[in-house]
DNA sequence: TTATAGATTGCCT
DNA sequence: GGCAATCTATAAT
């Protein structure tokens, strides 16, 4: 298997086409010797300053900085007192935009997501389903915090963690309201009929 | 199978 | 002080 990392050029770009063209595409995770590794099925985009649900809404704070900086790096921040979530920087710098990860379909390192979700390889294929679908359930499995992970290159494999496309061609996908949020523009995307795509 | 409550921190008004 | 781009367990249907 071949995989290429993603190129800057790519994330410089509107985030509802870089959320649409990431589906299908590997999300790696180097630790050590180990490698995990998941399928892109479903993530959301998430405008500028334009955007009132964005986290760059109300313009750069300590916490949002990275949406503002080059394209391509990873803003984690942390939620509900307990959980993170992953996102890629989009645009140019300057311009804030960003798309959020919210489910993966497992590909490598099963075993160790397993461990760090706190699961049993006994579990059943019930819970099996849980490894990675949900933007803090796949951050938990691939070990994604802010502390480690906040202001990433995500298209260089020395980070550890990155994006690559290994020449998997997608099928359909179908848009949807974001989750969670109130405003009903479908700036969801999902690959129609994976298993591995959240809820709702 | 769906509905609801509780967890628990830090960001922003 | 209010509440969030969530998840889990438990309860009700």
């Amino acid at each position: 298997m071949k995989l290429r990392p993603l190129p800057r050029s790519f994330f410089s770009r509107d985030p509802r086409r870089v959320a649409h063209e990431l589906l299908g595409k590997l999300l790696i995770r180097n630790r050590g010797k180990r490698v995990l590794a998941g399928r892109i099925v479903e993530a959301e985009a998430y405008l500028g300053e334009s955007d009132p649900a964005a986290h760059a809404a109300s313009g750069m704070t300590e916490r949002n900085r990275v949406l503002f900086g080059p394209p391509g790096h990873a803003y984690v921040y942390f939620i509900y007192g307990q959980y993170f979530c992953l996102n890629v920087s989009c645009q140019p710098e300057g311009e804030a935009g960003c798309v959020l990860f919210r489910a993966l379909e497992p590909i490598a390192g099963l075993k160790e997501m397993v461990r760090a979700r706190g699961l049993r390889a006994s579990d059943g294929e019930a819970s099996r389903k849980k490894l990675t679908t949900g933007p803090s359930r796949l951050c938990q499995a691939m070990g994604i915090t802010r502390a480690r992970d906040n202001g990433k290159d995500l298209t260089s494999p020395r980070s550890g963690l990155w994006i690559a496309d290994d020449g998997f061609r997608r099928r359909r996908i179908t848009r949807t309201p974001r989750v969670g949020i109130k405003k009903a523009e479908r700036l969801r995307y999902v690959i129609e009929g994976n298993v591995f795509v959240s809820g709702r």
